[in-house]
DNA sequence: TGGTTATATGAGACAAACTCATAAATTTCA
DNA sequence: TGAAATTTATGAGTTTGTCTCATATAACCA
């Protein structure tokens, strides 16, 4: 004998309660009294117990119907919650918005921005997941995540790269180091340097992609670090050289003992881009991220 | 737009996640896969968001969807947790007794059977309510207690009584007292005494319904208190007398400076009954409730 | 790219739930 | 106490929604 309970049911059972009689009850629940009738004559029927005393005239609940009222009370709000969850999901207030990002720097200047937007969109669950840095677009095509930030756009049916900002690629070394007396850092300088990193393959780092891989050349050392903070101390402290991107040395100041050089006589330009799913540009809260990001962009060149 | 959501919606949810995919959920839950393809597509719809990506092929819950799926996992133990007790319920291993005493000594002996009781029937929801002492059989009556323990036999339809045992409402005073002498105790042996009783209306007092009211004699004083062993301390150090059910005074033995005399030469006897639903009679727990009231008593007689 | 697996869709069958009309039971009040 | 009013129950018929069957479409994998 298996009971086929519904939330119907325990709606039935808790306004029948509140209302204090079935025919109220019907009125309530816009139903005719008819159908409570016969829904909780089936309910009780199905469930093997008297939920109701029908000796009683406007009827009572049994102890075995105070516990389906108790359930009832326990487990409505919840689902009113859900349903209000969707209804801002629905709306646009609501939503998802996991970013991976590629670069390892942009932490610097996406947790301001992400700072910001938390306030502006209180009911969008944010989270940035540098873990999968490496297969980011899969990962956003699959929508373990909504937004990458890398500034290697590719051309995929349904992702759209949004250019961000600008920024240059640029040398950083010890101001002692002899390399700061030249005018701009060409892919031959870096034959006998240490250059540190971030952990991550060479095809995500610009030195590398953009400089060194071309024309060939192997620095004499490598050291891979995580933090940007402890990359320039070393650099300061001459354990070796780095490239970050120019807002990097501008904006964090942890340390004066180091000088920045543009990358070859012309310098390097690379664009920053957010991806995201062409589905998901319709989100207002996905277009306000983008627009924060180029705000962001704007202090930081100006600092 | 309002959302139909049912139990089922969350355990096709919670199924297709757990077994990873439509087809899998769709043979656990011994349904078509087709079946399933349009649930979860008109909750879709009526909820307004997607539940699933549909893009990949086992498909996955979107955040929508873990919502849902999270909501499923607080819900459905909860209502599997009702279910087994109205299983219980169904076959009377559960239950509810509450119990109404009218005869406010019946503590002493009530409450050792119900310890006994307890532990005998676990699942059955055991209390004791002195309150509504005055109008126990309509209680009873309108299923808000489940046995009513009275002396006082009525003929009523849907309620039957059923004896427990008998006892002896016996004199109580001062091994001091003058009356200590007299071999037995009449209603005219009152008039100069101090009386002291539970604080419940006479007529649900043995002394007065058995000797003083018929007899038209009223005590010198009154003082109504509400525990047996106080009674018995006043009785002791002779502020009063009293007159309690031969059992109190055999069992409980706070003070030894009390005697007691039966009621008229003959003495009076009176009979405790149990009453209780005529319906409720089938009920297991009930007659068992019955049986070691009558062992309880026993005991106490032999005490 | 073709085979395989997984999900979607449409039409019809079926069952559950509702409404309407009315009966039965309980309470209220004169 | 008995008639009126209130409250719940019941039966028949209708509507609504959910399921199945057959088949189309889409994603995955080699």
């Amino acid at each position: 004998m298996k009971m086929h309970l519904e939330f119907r049911h325990l709606r039935t059972v808790k306004t029948i309660h509140e209302a204090g009689g079935l025919a109220k009850a019907a009125d309530i629940l816009n139903i005719t009294q008819s159908a409570l009738s016969h829904q909780i004559k089936g309910l009780e029927a199905q469930a093997g117990v008297a939920l109701f005393l029908r000796r009683i005239k406007p009827m009572r609940l049994t102890p075995a119907g105070l516990r389906l009222l108790r359930l009832a009370e326990k487990i409505l709000p919840e689902i009113d919650a859900v349903q209000t969850e969707f209804s801002g999901l629905r709306e646009g207030r609501a939503g998802r918005l996991h970013i991976a990002i590629e670069c390892h720097a942009c932490f610097e200047w996406l947790l301001p921005v992400l700072e910001t937007f938390r306030k502006l969109w209180p009911e969008v669950d944010v989270d940035i997941r540098p873990g999968l840095a490496f297969d980011a677009l899969p990962a956003l095509q699959k929508e373990e995540v909504d937004v990458v930030i890398s500034s290697d756009p590719e051309n995929l049916a349904d992702v759209e790269f949004i250019p961000l900002f600008d920024y240059a690629p640029v040398f950083v070394a010890s101001s002692k180091h002899p390399l700061a007396l030249k005018d701009f850092i060409e892919a031959q300088d870096f034959r006998g340097e240490t250059l540190i990193t971030y952990p991550v393959e060479r095809a995500r780092l610009d030195v590398f992609s953009q400089l060194l891989t071309p024309a060939k050349v192997e620095p004499a050392g490598l050291r891979q670090v995580e933090l940007t903070a402890v990359i320039l101390m070393l650099v300061a402290s001459n354990r070796g050289v780095a490239v970050l991107p120019d807002w990097v040395v501008r904006e964090v100041k942890y340390s004066s003992d180091y000088t920045t050089r543009p990358l070859t006589q012309t310098g390097i330009t690379r664009t920053l881009y957010a991806a995201t799913r062409r589905e998901d540009l319709t989100k207002k809260y996905i277009k306000d991220l983008i627009h924060l990001a180029g705000e962001e962009a704007k202090n930081l060149q100006l600092a």
